[in-house]
RNA sequence: GGUUCCGUAGCUCAGUUGGACAGAGCAACAGCCUUCUAAGCUGUGGGUCGCGCGUUCGAAUCGCGCCGGAAUCACCA
């Protein structure tokens, strides 16, 4: 459907060159929503043409109004205040509207363009020593919604995984466990693998700490103490073993993986997420060195006199940056400049996001400089999604020292609020126990991934968990609910044919319908720039629209038929448009609650 | 110290490329269920948009300088 904005653009245009003979670039002319307070549908705002009509500012309103309503009957009316021509659109192009499919211009109907533009987004990229956290769960959300965004955007999105399953972290845990651990498994603990293996964690940070106040009360310098720590040299010599391939550890290192991601695999599942792929760090962290060699032979960078080789990044406003290690080892970029390049070889991708928090923002900048110095001229199409931390109200998180909201407690809890909400609200009772466990559940998953989702990315969060997350207000039950309700109204309207007719529409009705409108462009914009957060708060306020309506006026009860038909018809477009959006936040939408 | 990001109501946050008196939610208070789900709706109070200067017809939004906070600047990942 031809867009009401492009109409005003155009119409404009010929305007301002009948009446003063100029021709105005586009971005003159500028056509925004009209203010809550005044009436109409879209401003044009004239003090930028002045300078053309030379005239006031409401002469000149007037003149392009009178033009406007003229040329096309999608504009009925117009009035002009101050320097602003606002525009009322014509009923029978909201009626339009609604009689097309709204939702389809969102996720999941359009076609499948083969030809689309590939993403490939990388984004949860946990560590196998510890179990996720609430900061694991702000990336993980971020990363598939930013995916279902795209995708509705029609491109071809490929969401891979990164996990670093090596290093002397993992040792940690695994000599902790050995030391402690009673050959203790997640069977015989009860425990969820990646729990059990974050236990051991915590367990090695305190022997370490044990062990170095010892030192010093035997006379030992605090550096010393820390740098000399048995646990310490016993890790780092693990971890020697573990590169050096010894079956021992790598058989130990293996079985404590599997039972991690047997956790991962839960937590995953449980917030409804899948990868196309995973990478492994442990295959790819030699990856890229023959990179950086070629880099070195053809002068790109440079080598020290211990063999160390380095980028000169000073061009750029940057330091020097090693690549790789005096004894020719790999570190965390040269990792990343290899798998990089796999990737693209693999995939040909037109864009790479990766979903990493604040505190990479350096490495990321370093990596696409790296890249283009290299000759890679898809450098600059990766794109570093960077969101902030989740603090609690006493600072950071800590998970060495057990201060963390780990993920799975935090989806427990939500979902037992939820319980606790429904049963208080004397909500659920005519379902049976499944079908409350899965309402309870999709609500008390809404809340959070709501919750996380309706905050730009880029801004730290504080988490308070005593607070917890809200189910009033600006929330996923809020818009949930709404669903709820539209469905409950459809279910009773059923037999209702569902037609625009002739009917006027009221005030509320075309809010709702305009608002519905925007919904592509928010869509567009969302995956512009790579925004949830965008969705969540146009879903929040849609829903609002939707319950002051629902409040003033009754939708089966209408007075005439024609009403209710054009209710029912603008409501279910509601509660699609819902349903496709929060799709796309990744949280389902309950029939009922 | 260098670089990057952030600073909007008591709290949590919105505020598309500069535009019409800065908006929600929570919390507080006051109302609305014999009518489609009250997890809802309505109202009241609450703001020097960190501070200052500048650009502009117009600045929360752009520029500069301060103040406050975060991250980062490893032969860790």
């Amino acid at each position: 459907m031809q867009r009401i904005e492009d109409l005003i653009r155009t119409l404009s245009k010929e305007a301002v060159k009948a009446a003063w003979d100029v021709s105005v670039e586009e971005d003159v002319l500028q056509v925004q929503k009209t203010r809550r307070d005044f009436e109409g549908d879209f401003t044009l705002v004239v003090f930028p043409l002045l300078r053309y009509s030379k005239s006031s500012p409401e002469q000149t309103g007037e003149s392009l109004g009178g033009y406007l309503t003229e040329q096309t009957d999608l504009i009925s009316e117009y009035n002009v205040v101050k320097g602003f021509l606002n525009l009322v659109v014509d009923q029978k192009y909201w009626k339009q509207l609604l009689d097309s499919d709204l939702s389809a211009v969102g996720y999941g109907k359009s076609p499948v363009d083969t030809d689309a533009s590939k993403v490939m987004i990388e984004f949860s990229s946990p560590n196998t020593n510890k179990p996720l956290h609430l900061g694991h769960i702000r990336n993980i959300l971020l990363g598939h919604s930013v995916s279902k965004i795209l995708e509705a955007s029609g491109l071809q999105v490929k969401k891979v995984n990164l996990v670093n399953d090596r290093g002397i972290h993992i040792c940690k845990s695994m000599l902790a466990w050995k030391m402690k651990g009673k050959d203790e498994t997640p069977e015989s603990s009860g425990l969820k693998g990646d729990h059990l293996v974050g236990k051991y964690y915590v367990k090695y940070d305190q022997i370490y700490k044990e062990q170095v106040k010892s030192a010093i009360q035997e006379g030992v310098i605090q550096k010393e103490a820390e740098e000399t720590a048995p646990v310490l040299r016993d890790a780092r010599e693990m971890l020697r073993k573990w590169e050096a391939d010894v079956p021992e550890v790598r058989a130990l290192w293996q079985m404590m993986n599997t039972w991690v991601y047997d956790g991962f695999d839960q937590t995953y599942e449980r917030l409804g997420i899948t990868f196309h792929k995973t990478y492994y760090e442990s295959d790819t962290y030699k990856l890229g060195k023959e990179i950086i060699l070629k880099g070195l032979s053809e002068g790109i960078l440079y080598q020290k006199e211990d063999g160390s080789v380095w980028a000169n990044l000073e061009d750029e406003g940057l330091d020097h940056k090693l690549l790789l290690r005096s004894d020719g080892t790999s570190v965390y970029m040269t990792q990343d400049v290899g798998t990089a390049h796999q990737r693209y070889s693999e995939f040909r991708f037109d864009s790479h996001v990766y979903v990493v928090g604040n505190e990479q923002n350096y490495h990321f900048q370093v990596l696409a400089i790296i890249l283009k110095k290299l000759g890679y001229d898809w450098a600059d199409r990766l794109f570093h999604l960077s969101y902030g931390m989740v603090d609690l109200p006493e600072g950071k998180m800590k998970s060495r020292e057990g201060r963390v909201v780990d993920a799975d407690d935090l989806m427990d809890e939500m979902e037992s609020t939820a319980r606790q909400m429904s049963e208080e609200l004397g909500k659920l009772g005519e379902f049976d126990k499944e079908e409350r466990d899965r309402i309870n559940r999709q609500v008390g998953m809404g809340a959070l991934k709501y919750f996380i989702l309706k905050v730009d990315a880029r801004k730290n969060m504080t988490f308070d968990p005593r607070e917890s997350v809200d189910f009033n207000g600006n929330t996923g039950p809020f818009i949930q609910y709404t669903y709820a309700r539209i469905r409950s109204v459809l279910r009773k309207g059923e037999a209702i044919s569902k037609a625009s007719g002739r009917m006027a529409m009221n005030e509320k009705e075309v809010a709702l319908t305009r608002m519905m409108y925007e919904y592509p462009d928010v869509i567009k914009e969302a995956a512009r720039t790579y925004n949830p957060s965008l969705l969540a708060n146009f879903l929040y306020d849609l829903a609002k629209e939707f319950n002051q309506f629902y409040h003033d006026h009754s939708i089966l009860n209408a007075e005439q038929q024609d009403v209710v038909s054009l209710r029912l018809l603008l409501v279910e477009a509601v509660s699609r448009i819902i349903e496709s959006g929060m799709d796309m936040l990744g949280i389902e939408v309950p029939e009922r609650m």
